[in-house]
DNA sequence: GGTCGCCTTCACAATCTTTTTACAAATCAC
DNA sequence: GTGATTTGTAAAAAGATTGTGAAGGCGACC
């Protein structure tokens, strides 16, 4: 599942691309309005984040463009003033929902979760509880268990294993990961993968030196065995 | 997205730009085989567009070597030269398509936007599994299947076996196997190909010394024999 | 402000791969 | 058969990748 988020402020933007992520989006960032129509049409996401304000081109215009092309794409306004959210429904822009900032993490993933499942019925939950070996997660509330013992996550280490767990018996190259975790245009600098790996199984690896969740494979990536 | 135009001939070749940059492509060109190289090394394009006849270096060799760098990069032969022949040694080359001078550009477009889409869909070729003897080879898995038996492989290793297993019935010879595994320009030793080769038997073959998947041709290469 | 946790970078060691080397065995040309 | 060439393979050398502790930055929270 394909999301594009139109974002101009660099912090909400990657807050945002975090949560997607760990939610199991593959996500695409735009910051201006025009990178938006451009990426929508190069990338086909199966729905759209929008702020309003943006440079380049308005949310509205965005959106206009879009409907143009596909009037059935599932579209979420972003906005700080509930003024602009008045006009959104006033002009029947055809946005689906709208998200008013400051917003929650569980605000964000309900709405998301709301439009998408309404708009693509079929869809599997995406931010249900999931398991990868004998661990199993939580995205909602940051945390895993194992037995009796509950594991505090961060989102990138949800995300992580998310991939993992999507791509079974699969090598998931370092490549992918710096792409569905970072998004190609922040990816720091490579061995940081290493250290969140690292890391990770110091917290969710019942031996960390022996891992069974996230193996390495050498030269490429990490793969875990279903 | 950026593509690579070859093509000696000013006409034609400005003419295909024309077409390309009507098209929405960033277009790059060169005039001759050498700098067609150098180009798509240094620009890596989305797709390559290569006239045969070239002087430099013939499209022939620019699909090597852009193939040892990257075995996916859709490939579009251009050539005056309607004969099966060519057309088929193109296509064993690698090329994802061909295009038979004079060519109208309702035909350009009509195939530069089918291999675009063919490419961007399927990831598959590359990573499908494929059958080579009694071995199933896994690609995406980095590993192969005898009856219960799992081989674990490397790229290379499965390079090697996708190799033979695509010319099954012919010998594959060593330069084959330097250029499309390695690239010309950092072919090792040519004791290495040995080397791994026997390393390869030692994984895959039942019996090692009688390789059935990986035979030798003294004085050519190696073949597998369907 | 201070503390905390997360992310990032760096440094070094450990680990794993690839390439080269060396020599024995096989094959070929005559 | 003999000698030159090619191939198989173990072992050494070279090279690359990964694991992880330490340190600093940054924002969140109190």
């Amino acid at each position: 599942m394909k999301v594009l988020l139109a974002e101009d402020d660099r912090h909400i933007r990657e807050g945002l691309r975090d949560i997607l992520v760990a939610e199991g989006y593959e996500t695409i960032t735009a910051c201006d309005g025009r990178e938006a129509v451009r990426l929508y049409l190069a990338e086909s996401p199966h729905f759209v984040l929008l702020d309003i304000m943006m440079p380049g081109a308005s949310g509205y215009e965005v959106c206009r463009e879009i409907r143009g092309r596909d009037p059935e794409v599932p579209i979420i306004f972003i906005s700080a003033k509930s003024e602009e959210i008045d006009r959104v429904l006033g002009l029947e822009m055809g946005g689906d929902d709208f998200i008013v900032k400051p917003f929650g993490v569980k605000e964000v993933v309900a709405r998301i979760r709301a439009v998408t499942r309404r708009c693509l019925r079929e869809r599997p939950t995406q931010s249900m509880p999931f398991t990868i070996g004998d661990l199993e997660v939580f995205p909602a509330e940051l945390r895993a268990r194992r037995g009796e013992n509950v594991i505090e996550l961060s989102l990138r280490e949800i995300g992580i294993l998310r991939l993992l767990q999507e791509n079974r018996g699969k090598v998931v190259d370092r490549n992918t990961f710096f792409n569905r975790l970072w998004g190609i245009e922040h990816a720091p600098n490579s061995r940081t993968l290493d250290q969140q790996i690292s890391k990770l199984r110091q917290r969710v690896e019942a031996d960390p030196a022996n891992p069974s969740l996230v193996r390495t494979v050498h030269g490429v990536g990490y793969r875990y065995d279903g």
